[in-house]
DNA sequence: TACACTGTCGTGAGCGTTCACGTAAGAGGA
DNA sequence: TCCTCTTACGTGAACGCTCACGACAGTGTA
């Protein structure tokens, strides 16, 4: 068992004590060009990499940052998270992932395990948790950012696409093509939190259109999810000619539902996504969507987390991100 | 800044040693009913939660487990992941993700990052690296499990769902529904180690078809690289009356070409996926595919890198997992 | 009584870094 | 010459655990 390399063999090595290596290796000052260069030439040539352990243990960083998130096989989730690890790889930062099946105990549990892990900060990409929950729990100072909530609390910070403006167009928009009955398919959970209902009615009260129950159905943010809700529409004759969804596949699931039924879309039924994943334009029909850039949100989230940690006692303003309407062959009246 | 609760604290508070707490939540010997449980009940009042960087940096290992994953946004590796990252966490297992796109220089990079991180053992989930790149590097004895790839050296174990036999009893499969000239789409990198392709060519050659360059097309993983491969395809007057590809991604993408150019699947052409995503019984028309049981394969290697991980001098035999054909509307002969 | 053994607990060292110092040599000014 | 300041290093401690011991009481055996 060949043994790791240390700092202090790069030390001895280079005849120069433990910490100049370490002020070579770190870019620090101190420390006169030669000795740097012959340092870092050693290094190469030992092949030494500096324990992420060791300096966790000894400094006040780990360079590493938690990410909670619901559903690693969510395609948006996903992609944030491919765009989160791009931008922290670059800058030499570690994610580690909490996959939490939006089981509200999980992602509180993990919060503490992110912390035991002493990440530097978290950052949350996960619908379950309400604000307030969010608001009140202990992290122990350690900073969040939540991706897609409004939360004001200290070291807490949000970046939001805005999904209440975003579902409020949506819905204005089907309307403005003609749909009187618009019916909606959104996650599990209270609904006073659901920021995709709360667009959906501020949209049809100010239009004057009627709301019912009956309008409302709620499942797993999933492909079969929507699949179950979309058959459970079908069994009340409510007339519904229009549906947003909470994602797009729960959106591509009611088609499904939709599609067995033998009611064809757009035609008889127009259908609206959110969150434009790549399937949106390889499916028949094509879904309408809104469009979700994910890579700017990784970037704001990661540079917000980085500045929380710099920066511990600054409160700093929620952001919020543009959104796209994308409209496909899934609501094109003929 | 609230300090955090340390083992000694909760040493000082229960009246023993370190070592005796340290016995205590380890489940250890050599120590009584009585202490462990007048020690559990204060870590629990004390909420004191081991600092995982300290046990690694004192232990000889650290509850780590590496993935290095070509693309997390690909459904089936999301889900192996997901699995995996279940059946670790029950057993306070960490998984420190790797994310390549499918580089090979940023795969090898990863090993390396991997192993500063101090990682138990490393998991590989990417297609990309030969079999005879993964054998010959270095890893510093880290025991190195491989999935979907056949490796025979030290330190380093295969999982594999025979992709080989799969393909070859899809395209037996094709033939005995009657057609005669198949296409392959199929993955960008060296044929000779492209299992998808060994498995067309042996079933192709036992039949006696004819095999041509012109009926094989490479591309990325993707519903692109499948939609621009059939293109592709398209552009070439071969006859071809079936297809059958890398994955579902790519199937899905080239029914997508194929419907733009009105031909009909599965009546102009069937098409025959491989790893039977969800999606794949939401498209029009649903998708046959070839089922690798996620969870399986998962609960394989975590198996695997903990046996390594305990007996790094045993050799472990490659192990084979099943796979199911699944018949969908994509391939139904009217 | 003397000895070995077993169960229960404590002690010191060490893991590989960074942090807050201390120190020595040289430059510059009065 | 003396003092101060700056540059370029080195030194011990600390981070929070585990590991390999050592110690001490109680029990059994000759």
């Amino acid at each position: 068992m060949r043994k790791k390399t240390t700092i202090d063999d790069v030390a001895r090595e280079a005849g120069v004590s433990r910490q100049t290596v370490s002020r070579a290796i770190n870019g620090m000052e101190g420390i006169s060009a030669g000795t740097r260069e012959r340092i870092m030439e050693m290094v190469h040539v030992m092949g030494y990499q500096p324990s992420r352990l060791a300096r966790g243990m000894a400094g006040s960083q780990t360079k590493t940052i938690g990410l909670i998130i619901g559903n690693i096989t969510n395609p948006t989730q996903a992609e944030i998270f491919q765009n989160l690890y791009k931008f922290a790889e670059g800058e030499n930062y570690n994610i580690m992932l909490r996959n939490t099946n939006y089981e509200s105990e999980l992602e509180l549990k993990s919060v503490y395990s992110l912390i035991s892990e002493n990440v530097d900060g978290i950052v949350f990409l996960s619908p379950t948790l309400t604000s307030s929950q969010l608001a009140d729990f202990e992290q122990g100072d350690r900073p969040i950012v939540v991706i897609n909530r409004s939360v004001s609390a200290k070291h807490i910070s949000s970046i939001v696409s805005d999904m209440t403006r975003a579902t409020k167009s949506v819905v204005e928009y089907l309307i403005g093509t003609g749909h009187q009955t618009i019916g909606l398919i959104t996650r599990l959970g209270s609904l006073d939190n659901n920021r995709h209902f709360c667009g959906y009615m501020q949209a049809v009260k100010s239009r004057g259109l009627s709301t019912s129950p009956d309008l409302v159905f709620q499942n797993e943010i999933t492909l079969l999810g929507g699949y179950l809700a979309a058959q459970q529409l079908l069994t009340k004759s409510n007339g519904v000619t229009a549906i947003t969804t909470y994602n797009d596949l729960m959106a591509l699931g009611a088609m499904k539902a939709f599609e067995e039924r033998g009611l064809s879309v757009p035609d008889s039924i127009a259908v609206f996504g959110y969150d434009d994943i790549p399937y949106a334009s390889y499916s028949t029909p094509t879904l309408s969507s809104i469009r979700i850039n994910s890579e700017k949100v990784a970037l704001y989230a990661f540079h917000r987390i980085k500045e929380m940690i710099a920066q511990p006692e600054v409160i700093f303003p929620e952001a919020v991100l543009d959104i796209d309407l994308v409209l496909r062959e899934s609501t094109m009246r003929s």
